[in-house]
DNA sequence: CACTTGACCTGTCCGC
DNA sequence: TGCGGACAGGTCAAGT
């Protein structure tokens, strides 16, 4: 369930741990994980030093001095966990221990990148959906994945009207999934998708030609205020996702609707539905959100 | 082209 | 206790 706040947490807590890094060895044990050859592995990845952390939309590229990178999706279940050298000071002084770092690898570790200061990265996955792989910098942005995707709704320069004509050829959609659809706009999932069409008082299967300007302003609003806030939570941990430091998110405990079908409203104490839209579980309220087919 | 559905995987939970 | 099936949900390929 890595989303774009849980992706930029891994991206800043890797940015603080392994920048500056030389990778001195790698392994893996399923080939579609890490789908590269052993030549361009040894030529462009070991010896090369890590020079910095980039995120766009849910993935992560890894640059590195020999002009490659490595960019990594987590999809579902996916982890980028580091591990220092010395067991004992896997997340630097005070920080409190957690067991399931310490046990790495585990049965879900697909790729192991040993540094030669002796630390690790390793990158987890227990379903085998996310990918490693390594590509040269300057042929990343021309990777399929990054050549349909949409813009980064953070990004200073994008604004309400950017916003509205972004869903201007998805008018037949439902307005949840012209959302999860990575081309309308990048980084948005399940979960923050539920979360700001609460925010915005939109029934998930409204279609988007049925919703007024004002509704798209609003929505708009809610969805930065969504993934700004979710990223100060270290983003959302449901069952597998961790941060670079293997911390767990936080912001599932102050999640409006995600995972509270059951419980009451905290707009209007209707209790919380869960429904299935576009083929994905789906938390509302059909009092606060009424539809609009 | 826009839009929907199934495949890719494994672990967990639920009903019998 | 075991076992089949539904479910979790990000993307891509294949379908309408």
């Amino acid at each position: 369930m890595p989303e774009l706040p849980e992706v930029e947490t891994v991206k800043r807590g890797l940015n603080k741990r392994i920048v500056g890094k030389v990778i001195a060895d790698v392994t893996y044990d399923w080939p579609k994980s890490f789908p590269n050859n052993k030549a361009d592995i040894t030529n462009f990845l070991i010896g090369a030093r890590v020079k910095g952390i980039s995120r766009r939309g849910k993935a992560i590229i890894i640059t590195l001095s020999s002009g490659y990178a490595l960019v990594v999706h987590l999809k579902m279940t996916g982890q980028l966990v580091y591990v220092s050298a010395k067991s004992n000071d896997r997340f630097g002084a005070g920080h409190p221990t957690d067991s399931l770092v310490a046990a790495l690898p585990d049965t879900s570790t697909r790729v192991t990148l040993r540094f030669s200061d002796e630390s690790k990265l390793y990158f987890n996955d227990q379903r085998k959906f996310g990918w490693m792989r390594l590509v040269p910098r300057q042929l990343v942005d021309e990777l399929p994945f990054f050549q349909l995707l949409g813009p980064e709704p953070l990004d200073d320069t994008f604004n309400e009207s950017d916003f509205q004509k972004r869903f201007a050829r998805r008018q037949n959609s439902m307005i949840k999934a012209a959302l999860l659809n990575q081309s309308t706009i990048a980084g948005v999932g399940n979960i923050y998708a539920d979360e700001a069409l609460w925010g915005a008082k939109i029934h998930p299967r409204s279609r988007v030609r049925m919703l007024h300007a004002n509704e798209l302003n609003t929505l708009f609003t809610e969805l930065r205020d969504i993934l700004q806030k979710a990223i100060a939570s270290g983003g959302s941990t449901d069952k597998n996702y961790v941060s670079a430091d293997g911390k767990k998110g936080s912001y599932l405990q102050i999640a409006r609707v995600f995972r509270r079908d059951g419980q009451p409203c905290y707009r209007c104490g209707n209790t919380i539905e869960k429904i299935r839209v576009a083929g994905r579980g789906t938390h509302m309220c059909s009092v606060c959100q009424k539809e609009r087919p």
